[in-house]
RNA sequence: GUCCCCAUAGCUCAACGGAUAGAACGCAGCCCUGCGAAGGCUGAGAUCGAGGUUCGAUUCCUCGUGGGGACACCA
């Protein structure tokens, strides 16, 4: 299963047991197609010349390999070991593209099933921009962990209740000048559109803040759900709703079982979780001196029901403003027993407007909502340019300059490339690629390149789900269409002789494949015409 | 004050401790009477500063400098 794999598999047997190195794609100047640095490794322990050790270890691999594997497996500055694999490997790769279709590029690497939570913005108002950069992540990611054959759970924690939507009830209520305006309320354009619209509502609640705010929250998670599936087509399997884990009795829960085992303790009146025991700076509250469940008590049950549920890994994708809450709810999982519980924290999205900084504040209301950004610059625009850049990247967005060059923007790049492959498809009125074509007439170098190219797809999915670097997938993207496109502008389909023309038409109905899975990965749509 | 993240080309971003630090945009040239030029080719252009670890540092460590964020019995 994919070329990288069956090196790894082969250097593996030449070098002590159970060692861990790498095998990497040879970038485009170094000319190899994979190589390794096993040797250095190996010559710091053994203390001799790496160069040395990578001859003793190339001999070994030529002695190993199967047989018309390799091309030439040599030895290169001060240590490396370049592969150059074998026309035939590359074509048996073709083949199994072709023959594997839309499952090219799913693994049996992962057998976990995994939660993955992300967004859960409290529903207070429009999601912002940082929101969203988790919204596209976590959609990618559950994508990447499936083709990695993980089953994975898309969830949405939606925090319909407590404090939040308290002062989202008042802000109400202070919009309609029922009582006085403070600081802490929301003060969005949105508050003042919902409380104009439901007036009589709100007079009727005056005494209910709280129930108002549950009110006006349900409404906005509506606007969220339909801002989130709709407009940006992030999926969703479960929107989970804190006021039920709070009815069910799952707090009260996951209280006891804090106490049970000994982490739970009495002070100043409140209670307290020992999350200074796994590396916490400070112990956190679960029960005020009023006795109410803090947020973190009613997400510790949260996590129990997760548990319960049967997930053993929780992945949970939080936006800058919330590392704080990292080493508390880790503390948590360790206490439940999750076999594998991961934060990702995404930084901040600064958001430029002709070159001066735009504050986002929701409070403030001064802000740009993710779903303006993506009805402006559209869905696969908006997700391929997010999804781009690795999560911990500080990003600079200018809104007005993405608008104006979204015609520029590298998502069109891609898409094109795909549209230029199915057009020759489509030109030649090829429905179903020939099964039997001569791969030895794949020869150029642009076709080799464009085989190597697509033939790391696997590669791509399996280092994306190792390390969560979904980046990694626009980036291959890129990559693919370069490559696609220098093999458009070099070689013809089309009127080749026909053994050439068939093996040809092989290797760009590969190219569509491959292309159609990397775009359903990520998320973005394959247009047939642009 | 404490903690976390970031600093790479004019701009926005890449690079498991490895070979000549990549790409898109912008800039200067060149390429359509052959599958769509939303493309290809060529060129100029960068690791914040000072130490350290290493055969080898953009990457790891320390100290600076400059940005962003977090430090509630809010969520």
């Amino acid at each position: 299963m994919g070329i990288r794999s069956n090196i790894t598999a082969i250097v593996a047997k030449t070098v002590p047991k159970g060692m861990v190195f790498d095998v990497r794609v040879a970038e485009e100047h170094q000319e190899a197609h994979y190589a390794t640095t096993v040797a250095f490794q190996l010559a710091k322990a053994e203390k001799k010349n790496p160069r040395e050790i990578a001859a003793r270890i190339a001999d070994d691999i030529k002695a190993k390999a199967p047989k018309d594997f390799f091309g030439k497996v040599e030895v290169a500055g001060p240590g490396f070991i370049n592969f150059f694999v074998s026309n035939e490997i590359f074509g048996k790769e073709l083949k199994q593209i072709l023959a594997e279709k839309k499952k090219y590029g799913t693994l049996k690497l992962l057998k976990k099933k995994v939660q993955l939570e992300f967004i859960s913005a409290n529903p207070t108002g429009p999601l912002t921009l940082a929101n969203g950069r988790g919204g596209f992540l976590g959609d990618a990611l559950g994508n990447v962990l499936e083709r990695a054959g993980a089953k994975v759970e898309r969830e949405y924690y939606v925090n319909d209740t407590g404090n939040q939507v308290l002062t989202l009830g008042k802000s109400m209520l202070a919009s309609e000048g029922i009582i006085p305006d403070s600081e802490e309320y929301y003060k969005g354009d949105y508050v003042k559109e919902w409380a104009d619209k439901y007036r009589t509502l709100i007079e009727k609640m005056k005494e209910k803040p709280l129930a108002l705010g549950e009110c006006a929250a349900k409404d906005f998670l509506g606007f969220i759900k339909t801002a989130v599936q709709k407009r940006a087509k992030i999926k969703f399997d479960r929107f989970t709703s804190e006021k039920k884990i709070h009815e069910t009795g799952l707090v009260k829960k996951v209280l006891a079982l804090f106490k049970k085992k000994g982490f739970s303790f009495e002070e100043e009146g409140a209670v307290w979780l020992k999350t200074t025991a796994f590396g916490d700076d400070k112990d956190r509250v679960i029960i005020t001196k009023e006795g109410n469940p803090t947020y973190f008590l009613a997400d510790a049950a949260h996590y129990l029901q997760t548990k319960q549920r049967g997930f053993d890994t929780k992945i949970n994708i939080l936006g800058p403003d919330h590392y704080g809450y990292v080493a508390r709810i880790q503390a948590v999982a360790k206490i439940l027993g999750f076999k594998e519980s991961t934060v990702l924290v995404t930084q901040a999205i600064r958001l430029m407007e002709q070159g001066t900084l735009v504050k986002m504040s929701k409070r403030k209301g001064k802000l740009i909502p993710f779903e303006e950004l993506v009805d402006e610059a559209g869905a696969d625009v908006a997700r391929f340019f997010f999804l781009m850049i690795a999560p911990e990247t500080h990003m600079d967005f200018d809104l007005a300059l993405a608008k104006e060059r979204s015609q520029k923007n590298p998502v069109y790049y891609v898409q094109y490339a795909y549209v230029r492959a199915k057009n020759i498809l489509t030109k030649m009125e090829i429905t179903n690629a020939p099964k039997n074509f001569d791969i030895t007439k794949l020869s150029t170098a642009h076709d080799i390149n464009l085989i190597r190219e697509l033939a790391r797809f696997p590669e791509i999915i399996e280092d994306a789900a190792r390390d969560y670097g979904v980046h990694r997938l626009t980036r291959y993207a890129s990559n693919l269409a370069k490559t696609f496109h220098n093999f458009y502008e070099a070689e013809r389909v089309a009127g080749e002789e026909r053994t050439i023309k068939d093996a040809r038409s092989a290797l760009v109905a590969a190219t569509c494949i491959v292309f159609e899975n990397l775009f359903s990965t990520i998320g973005i749509t394959a247009p047939k015409k642009m």
